[in-house]
DNA sequence: CATCAAAATGAGTGATTACTCACTTTTTAT
DNA sequence: ATAAAAAGTGAGTAATCACTCATTTTGATG
């Protein structure tokens, strides 16, 4: 089995730029994105990342101009990337031929993102990490993937309310419900990665919950 | 109004190692948890926390011999602080004289921890980004919150579940959710803090959500 | 093989880092 | 009032930081 890192490194070192890199760049991405990911952006020595890397420390700044432009080479991409797929690949179809059910429509979501993350967590890591001290990078994320993202979520929301499978609450109230239900979910299972986590039960009873939790009521005594 | 961090540090001043501290050592603090959470620690520069506190740079380390051990200093009582009320002024009573209603409860939880968020945002900021990075922090959190307060949440969860309030599922799974719930909303209105945010709007969402996630099913249809 | 531009190098730069220590000031005890 | 202890100082230190640049290596082209 391929590992996924590699696979996502590979697409961007094909497509970014045009161009193809030299095998020293691309090592000095895969080397960038391990420490940044250990170390966060700020611990993280440039020197280190060339040892990692196997190239001299000058090799770097031929490549990138600063530190901080090599962190936004690995993060910006990612950023589109977080969103691109999900709501091209995956949102229209849902809007334009929406699945049937709610419950289809959430199952979809939840293995699609768990997929992404599934590829992902050392990138995830250091964007969550970051984000909090540049804010060129939350303005990017907040403008990518709050906007667009939660524009086109919020339609398909207010589609199945319309058709009264879900509960009367805002669409954006419902995205945060539903959005922290499924981050709980990723985070504990890939990042606290808890032994003896049954995967199936857990995925299967996230799905109950979000149902339950977002129908429409049946008023009961 | 008093300033809420104000408040924590002076209970923090006076109780700790039993004598008080001096005014400089209270301004060193002071100045720490503002640089940390704006930094981080590896950007916190300890010459700047000196300036800010108004104080020479060898005065921090009088107190505290290392740069780590400020942080853990303003972090490790916070941690405890973080179960010691949570677990023992509203879990016991709840426990022993449970809430009748599991919603009840939730509300009782949902007040409590969203009042004690709106107290410390600056220090679990601190907490937030830096456990990634300091294994002995990871593990006390994880020893205290994860060990001691699950224990305590489980029974209470337990409990209900025997009254037959909540569904079927593995009482961990439900502290996840509704933990998840819960995090998803005080992130979003601290962090995020969104215009025109309705907060009583949101919070009976919230607490919908979870109630009707968890509660023991309604065959419909 | 010769040419040349891009890639790669690593010693070197000044700035900044956490931390020390000899010394002065303030507080406490008698 | 005086001595002892504690608190505070800031110049100084070695290490490390991101980044530069003159020079060498590499790889493609005629």
């Amino acid at each position: 089995m391929k590992d996924p890192l590699e696979q996502w490194l590979e697409e961007l070192l094909e497509k970014h730029e045009g161009e193809r890199m030299t095998d020293k760049q691309s090592r000095i991405l895969r080397a960038a994105v391990e420490v940044f990911a250990e170390k966060g952006y700020s611990g993280a020595a440039t020197s280190e990342i060339a040892q990692r890397a196997g190239v001299a420390e000058g090799t770097i700044f031929r490549h990138y101009r600063t530190k901080k432009d090599l962190l936004y080479s690995i993060v910006a991409p990612f950023v589109a990337r977080l969103i691109e797929p999900f709501v091209l690949r995956d949102l229209y179809p849902l809007i334009d031929n929406p699945h049937p059910t709610f419950e289809g429509f959430i199952r979809g979501i939840l293995d699609n993102r768990i997929a992404f993350a599934e590829k992902n967590i050392k990138v995830i890591r250091i964007l969550l990490q970051e984000v909090p001290f540049h804010p060129e990078l939350r303005e990017q994320f907040l403008s990518k993937v709050a906007d667009r993202v939660l524009r086109k979520i919020t339609n398909v929301v207010n589609h199945y309310r319309e058709q009264g499978h879900i509960v009367e609450v805002p669409p954006l109230t419902a995205v945060r419900l539903v959005g922290s239900t499924l981050f709980g979910y990723l985070i504990v299972r890939f990042l606290f990665a808890p032994t003896g986590w049954d995967d199936s039960l857990e995925r299967e009873a996230t799905v109950q919950y979000i149902l339950h939790g977002l129908s429409s009521r049946i008023e009961a005594k």
